[in-house]
RNA sequence: GCCCCCAUCGUCUAGGGGCCUAGGACAUCGCCCUCUCACGGCGAAGACACCGGUUCAAAUCCGGUUGGGGGUACCA
C-alpha cells in the first residue's frame, strides 16, 4: 500500500473560513491518521482576486489550529512548486497534449458573447450549455479570428456518450451522464488555467491518492476525471465532506456572522476548543464522546465515519467548548492566553512586573471558570484593574435601594477598618454579626457591598473580591460609593 | 430549467432489520450547591419529514412525494 498523500488547496482571496479550516482539517487528521502526507497547495490563478497578504492569512490560520503541511509554502517538498502560479508551464504542457489528442480545442468565443448566447438559451427554456460552435475550427477561420484581434480560451472536448462514474468514499457511486457535462474552458485567454483543469494536473502531478474536499465540488468531478482519463492520469479516491450551514440553513457566510478563524483567534477562542468543534461538524465517533483531543481524532478519525448531511454551524457549542477548554488550562497557560487582551486593554504594561504578574494569576485563578472566550476576562476583571468601572444603573437600583444599604455599607466600612487580617476567616464573623444587628439575610449584606466593589453584582466570591482589591481601594470604593448614595447620584 | 447530493430532538450526532418504550452533547426548563455570576451535581421536556412497498419484524432496505443543499462561469 503506498502512502496516503492528501491536499489542502485554498484560494488566498481572503480569510481561512471555518468551511475551510475543517476541510483542512479533515484532510490532516487522514494524513496524520496513515501516516501519510499532508500538502497544502495555494489556487492562486484567479489573477483578480488573489492576494499575497490572503496566503499569509491562510497560513497563519492554519499554524494557529496547528495544522502543519508537510510539504508547500514555506516547507517545499519534492512535488512543487505548491503555487499555482508558479506552475504555468505544466499546465501550458498539458493543455497542448489534451489538443495533440483532439480532446482541446481553441475557442475563440468572447465571455460576453457566450454570456449573450446563455441568457438567449435561458430565455427560450433551454439548458445553458455550449454550442461547441469553435469544435471544428479549420486554420483559416482561427487565422481569421486572430486577426481581429482575438485570444483563444482552451476548451476540454467533453465526452458526448455514456456516463462517468464518481466513486465517494462517503457518497457511494454517483452516475453522471456524460451528456450533461459540455465542453468546458480549461485555460483562460488570459494565460491562466480553470479549476477543473489545474486541480487535475497537480493532484496528478503531486501524487494525491485521497481528494478530500466540500460537496460543493461533487458535481464538477465527473469533468475531472475526464480529464484525468484523457490525460491517463490514475483517478485517485474522492471523499466529499458536506457542507457547514448557517442557523438559516443558508451556505454558512459573513452574513451569518464571524467565519473567519482568525477572527476566532482574536476574540480569544482556543485552538483545542476551535478543532474540536470542527471535528463534530459532520464527523461522530460514538454514542457518548464529545471532547477529542488533536491525538484522540488522529488515532480515531476515518472518512467512513464522515456524515452525509449538511451540519449547521452551533456558536453555542462552539463557546460552551471553548470555556470547557479554559478551564482545563493551567494557570499559567491561562495566564500566556490571557495576558495579551490585559495589555491590550491597558491593564497591564508590555513588561509585566512579578507583583503585577502574582496579582494577574491570583484573579485569573477566580475568573477561569467564569469565562467563555478569553476576550471576556476584559470586562469580568475591568474593577481589578480600574477605578472608573460606571454602576449599572438597574443593579444599583435593585441593591443599593434597600432601605437599610447606607447603614449597612457604613457598618461594613467600620469592620473592614478594624480587621487584622482581610480574608474570610476574620472577615466573615464580622459580617454575621452585622446580619443579627440588621435582621438580614448575608445577601442583603453582601450584594451591596459587591456593587460598591464593583458596579456590578456579577463577581467571584466577596471574600476574594475582598483579598484581591486589598483593604486600601476597598475602604475607598465603600466611601466612594456612600457619598454617591447621599448625593442622590446612585438612587 | 437540467443534473447531483441529503433527510433522527431547536442544533451537532449515535443508530447500519429485532438489543430503540431511539442513546449522548449544546441550547431550554426545574431542583441542588450558594453571598451574586459562573462551575459542578441531579432531573425534565424534546426527533426517526410524509406516503407507499419488502419482511414474521424497519429509524434502519426499496420506490415516490415534499423539503433543504450543491452544481450548471474564461471563480475556486
Amino acid at each position: 500500500m503506498s502512502t496516503v498523500r492528501v491536499r489542502f488547496a485554498p484560494s488566498p482571496t481572503g480569510y481561512l473560513h471555518v468551511g475551510g479550516a475543517r476541510t483542512a482539517l479533515f484532510n490532516w487528521l487522514y494524513a496524520r491518521h496513515h501516516k501519510g502526507v499532508f500538502v497544502l497547495r495555494i489556487e492562486d490563478t484567479d489573477l483578480a482576486r488573489s492576494t499575497d497578504e490572503a496566503t499569509q492569512v491562510i497560513l497563519d490560520a492554519l499554524e494557529f489550529l496547528g495544522l502543519d503541511w508537510d510539504e508547500g509554502p514555506k516547507r517545499g517538498g519534492e512535488y512543487g512548486p505548491y503555487y499555482q502560479s508558479q506552475r504555468l508551464d505544466l499546465y501550458r504542457e498539458y493543455a497542448n497534449k489534451l489538443m495533440e489528442l483532439d480532446r482541446a480545442y481553441e475557442c475563440y468565443c468572447t465571455p460576453e458573447e457566450l454570456d449573450h448566447r446563455r441568457q438567449e438559451q435561458i430565455k427560450a427554456g433551454k439548458a445553458t450549455r455550449y454550442d461547441q460552435r469553435c469544435a471544428q475550427l479549420t486554420a483559416a477561420e482561427k487565422a481569421a479570428y486572430r486577426a481581429e484581434g482575438r485570444i483563444p480560451a482552451i476548451r476540454f472536448r467533453a465526452l458526448e456518450t455514456g456516463e462517468t462514474l464518481v466513486r465517494d468514499i462517503i457518497r457511494g457511486d454517483v452516475v453522471f451522464e456524460n451528456t450533461q457535462i459540455d465542453d468546458f474552458v480549461i485555460y483562460k485567454s488570459d494565460g491562466m488555467p480553470t479549476y477543473n483543469f489545474a486541480v487535475v494536473v497537480d493532484d496528478a502531478l503531486m501524487k494525491i491518492t485521497h481528494v478530500i474536499r466540500g460537496e460543493d465540488h461533487l458535481s464538477n468531478t465527473p469533468k475531472q476525471i475526464q480529464i484525468y482519463e484523457a490525460l491517463g492520469f490514475p483517478l485517485p479516491e474522492f471523499a466529499h465532506i458536506p457542507m457547514i450551514l448557517g442557523p438559516d440553513k443558508s451556505l454558512l457566510s459573513k452574513r451569518h456572522g464571524a467565519t473567519s478563524v482568525m477572527q476566532f483567534h482574536d476574540e480569544g477562542y482556543l485552538p483545542e476548543a476551535m478543532v474540536n468543534y470542527l471535528s463534530l461538524l459532520g464527523w461522530g465517533y460514538d454514542d457518548s464522546q464529545t471532547m477529542f483531543s488533536k491525538e484522540d481524532l488522529v488515532k480515531k478519525f476515518s472518512l467512513e465515519r464522515v456524515s452525509k448531511n449538511p451540519a449547521v454551524f452551533d456558536l453555542q457549542k462552539l463557546e460552551w467548548m471553548n470555556g470547557v477548554y479554559i478551564r482545563e488550562l493551567s494557570l499559567e497557560d491561562f495566564y500566556e492566553v490571557a495576558l495579551p487582551f490585559w495589555q491590550k486593554a491597558g491593564f497591564l504594561p508590555e513588561k509585566v512586573s512579578p507583583e503585577q504578574q502574582d496579582y494577574a494569576l491570583r484573579i485569573l485563578k477566580e475568573l477561569q471558570s467564569r469565562l467563555k472566550l478569553v476576550e471576556d476576562v476584559i470586562d469580568l476583571a475591568y474593577y481589578f484593574f480600574k477605578d472608573d468601572y460606571v454602576y449599572n444603573k438597574e443593579i444599583v437600583q435593585k441593591i443599593l435601594g434597600k432601605p437599610q444599604t447606607e447603614a449597612i455599607l457604613q457598618y461594613v466600612y467600620e469592620a473592614i477598618s478594624a480587621v487584622p487580617v482581610l480574608d474570610e476567616e476574620h472577615v466573615k464573623p464580622l459580617f454575621k454579626a452585622g446580619l443579627e444587628k440588621y435582621g438580614v439575610k448575608m445577601g442583603d449584606l453582601i450584594q451591596p457591598i459587591r456593587v460598591a466593589l464593583t458596579g456590578t453584582n456579577i463577581s467571584p466570591g466577596i471574600y476574594e473580591v475582598l483579598e484581591l482589591l486589598g483593604r486600601d481601594r476597598v475602604l475607598a470604593r465603600i466611601e466612594r460609593t456612600l457619598e454617591m448614595l447621599r448625593e442622590g447620584e446612585l438612587v
